[in-house]
DNA sequence: TTGTGAAATATGGTATATCGCACTTGGCCG
DNA sequence: CGGCCAAGTGCGATATACCATATTTCACAA
């Protein structure tokens, strides 16, 4: 058995720092062995891009503001490849843009941008309400059901964060029911452009409307009604455009 | 002042090889100090992904077959860095496929892969299309008439492969007249996800049907007939899949 | 001959080092 | 007093080093 003589190939440097490849970034508690099992297999690449995907949808990166490949690595504690990566993965899905000196930041918004953005959602995310209206199944319909629940509770305590993210969550499930390799993604990187915008200025007046279409929709798709479902998605991302817009005039 | 020290940074390593910036890859024999205007300012990871993006557009890249990063760094004469970026980047477009154990390959097509395609096609570059016709300017419509003679001429001459591309640089040429900067990648994405399966399989029965379907999209697009110019694109994808259907049958 | 397991190999992921550019800063000259 | 040049600093891009795992190969034994 000379494998006593393998493990170490090398004499290893004095200061290297192996850092063990999970849990770095997730700081959730792991109870010993336990994490074995857990995220095991998550690359940092993809632990960095997790992270930043919400923060660029939470708003918590500002768009225009130019952000470091070497901060983000020193604040996340890695080293600048993996975040690198992940930031080449979010400026794929134009979540990110990549300036001329090489550094990214979240795109602005502009008025042009932003109408693009919602003509392409209504003809997609239009098209893809009527298709799910053909794929809903009982469970789905009751986990929407439950998840529109939590938005309306949350819409009621003021959490504006929460609510957008529930919101998310449960219009996810409706698409998802589609089983669309192709359109799911399409979809994500175009919440992911205009979703900072959402969070940054989404307000109360404009907040129930769009759950009474919300509401609407799903009723509509419980029925299985694609065309009457499309509609009031179409008129709550419509709607919620024109609130959007009047913001970004002034 | 302790300056004199630091700028001679470090006594700089005997064998390294700082590797020029550009034209690692682009092989076109630069004659002296002209290069140096030419492609300056254009990154390895960038010349790399170009690389594989027209690999994987022309077939070059069989789907399924696994490619690893570090055998096409040496067949690039590059470091896997800028190779793992550009896979990456591929990867968030869908064209390429990240493998469990960390490589990536061409996706394979499935039928429903393909009909999956084939319907968001439809939506979207119909969507486009109509969108087309109200921003066609005179000078894009010759352009755009051109690109067509020179399709035609390439399908008389039986080569597939430059038909193709032609054909691909027309129709975008027409998408990019809408100056969508959101529908541009959408497409961009789904071409890179369907083309190398025309590249495979496209044969001469189907292409003479294409071609008068493109050319009369074009005569509505130069009437400015939108809902026209969709109705045939749409007929085009849609008959172009069925016959791509009919051979992923056997 | 074949199955099993261990070593060799290949390969992906990531840390580190270094290059070269870009932007900043400070000083000098007009 | 203002503009321009030069040093300095920060950062992105990339090469290299090295670990860990997946895969292959090969030897040995049943």
């Amino acid at each position: 058995m000379a494998e006593a003589l393998k493990s170490p190939r090398r004499p290893r440097r004095a200061g290297r720092q192996p850092r063990s490849r999970q849990s770095v970034l997730g700081k959730a508690g792991d109870s010993g062995l336990a994490a074995l099992g857990r995220a095991s297999r998550q690359t940092l690449q993809a632990q960095v891009y997790d992270r930043l995907k919400s923060a660029v949808m939470t708003g918590v990166l500002a768009p225009g503001q130019p952000v470091s490949i070497r901060g983000l690595a020193s604040a996340l504690g890695t080293s600048p490849i993996p975040v690198r990566e992940a930031l080449r993965h979010l400026a794929a899905e134009r979540a990110v843009e990549v300036q001329p000196n090489g550094s990214v930041a979240v795109p602005e918004m502009t008025r042009a941008r932003f109408e693009d953005l919602r003509r392409t959602r209504l003809v997609i995310e239009g098209f893809a309400t009527e298709l799910a209206a053909a794929s809903m199944t009982p469970a789905t319909i009751r986990r929407v059901e439950g998840l529109f629940a939590q938005v309306d509770a949350l819409h009621r305590s003021g959490d504006v964060k929460k609510f957008l993210a529930q919101n998310q969550r449960m219009r996810f499930v409706i698409y998802q029911a589609i089983d669309s390799p192709t359109l799911m993604p399409i979809i994500e990187s175009l919440w992911l452009q205009v979703g900072p915008f959402f969070n940054l200025s989404m307000a109360e007046p404009h907040l129930r409307r769009s759950l009474s279409y919300d509401l609407a929709a799903i009723n509509a798709l419980k029925r299985g009604d694609g065309p009457e479902a499309r509609k009031w998605i179409e008129r709550d991302i419509s709607e919620t455009g024109d609130y959007i817009l009047s913001l970004l005039k002034g």
